[in-house]
DNA sequence: ATTGATTGTGAACGGTGTTCAAAAATAAAT
DNA sequence: ATTTATTTTTGAACACCGTTCACAATCAAT
């Protein structure tokens, strides 16, 4: 049976690739490479493990053993894009004593890095693990960081506030501009309007976060009914 | 070689199905049914243009030729899936007099419709088309009658308001609200954090909704700096 | 040099959406 | 009633997909 395989063999021609000298966190960087490329222009669904494989010269088995699956593969290009926003916003975010201007740029490049980075970002929110499956720990905690950011702004413009109003404003504030970005990118749904994502992200922190600080800077005024 | 096929053929049984007595409507009804079902219990990547088909007693040839293509078929689920949303918004909106009430109620009704219709939610955000083609005009209009009734509101709370603040106006509290309840459904993101999504909408559009309207119904007192 | 443990492979499996010649069923015309 | 034309639906084929797995190829240790 072996014979079989040799006599199917072209003469002289290796026909079983050998072990490269790469390691598997040499592999993996270069796959998450190939495939980070290819979100600079392309949708996640217009490449494959298979292609990825091909591009690196490796079998899509050996991708299946270092990353688990290919899904993992599409979660470990998450992590980089996640360090990447966060690199970003933090990096602007230290250019703002202000705490309220800060937000505001917090929000602005958010939306840049959305724009920029189309398909990574859609790829970021929109892939699903299977079910079972839970987002792994160190996933969830570079969400943490960019929460944390926020917090602390807030924290400033109202130092009173106690914990749980800072972490719910927090939320509030962070869901409310990644939905403004979000449907800010198919600019389809705002088709016809001249409304731009900078200009409603300024309107949502102008009111939303002065409104809210209002209750703890202002304690002596009416409450409003 | 009509022989060949007849010779397989285990005898008795038809093995080439019967031109059936449905009419193209009535095979798309019956496709949408099954996918809507299917999304009832599971999301959109569980199944697939031939398991549709198959339930169905059709080919996927047939469902192709009905809606040119599978993506299509996806994109007629999301259209039903509008118009279920549509219509219980529209319910709620029209129970409540007052215009801020109205959009917590209204607000709160998206949350749970996409708690409750979960996977149709999902594909009808995260499905895109192919690049070069675009979302049909009957979808956008029923987008603009949502945002519609979110206009209607505003302006009775502000009536002064010129139409372009409207616009952007409603559409930045769509957007926010649509990105609560975006995240608030993957609750791994919230994971740890005990901040439930209707209390987030009721915190967004107390502080958004008026401090926007004030600017219009105060306008003698003092500007904020 | 021979063993044993790893590493990477190609082939195979069971799926996918889509195309298309031709079969089946209907309708029209003789 | 029979032939012809038209429409509808099909099954097989195509080119992919992610994943598994026995085993070839390589490395490490004896």
């Amino acid at each position: 049976m072996i014979d079989l395989l040799l006599k199917i063999n072209p003469e002289g021609e290796e026909f079983m690739a050998r072990r490269k000298d790469h390691t598997h966190d040499e592999i993996r960087e270069q796959a998450l490479n190939v495939l980070m490329t290819h979100l600079e222009k392309a949708p996640a669904d217009a490449t494959s493990l298979r292609q990825i494989a091909r591009q690196i010269g490796y079998s899509p088995g050996t991708l299946i053993n270092i990353f688990g699956s290919y899904d993992h593969l599409l979660l470990s290009a998450n992590a980089r894009t996640l360090d990447l926003l966060a690199s970003d916003l933090q990096d602007i975010s230290k250019e703002y004593a202000c705490p309220l201007s800060r937000l505001k740029a917090f929000a602005c490049s958010y939306l840049r890095f959305a724009e920029r980075y189309n398909y990574q970002w859609q790829l970021l929110f929109q892939h699903r693990l299977p079910e079972e499956e839970s987002v792994p720990e160190w996933q969830l905690q570079r969400i943490n960081d960019l929460f944390a950011i926020i917090e602390q702004a807030l924290s400033e413009l109202a130092p009173t506030a106690p914990a749980s109003d800072l972490q719910q404003a927090s939320r509030t504030t962070w869901a409310s501009v990644h939905g403004i970005c979000s449907l800010s990118l198919d600019d389809k749904l705002f088709a016809g309007s001249q409304t731009h994502g900078e200009s409603m992200l300024d309107s949502l922190i102008s009111h939303y976060v002065s409104d809210w600080r209002a209750q703890y800077n202002e304690p002596s005024q009416a409450i409003k009914g």
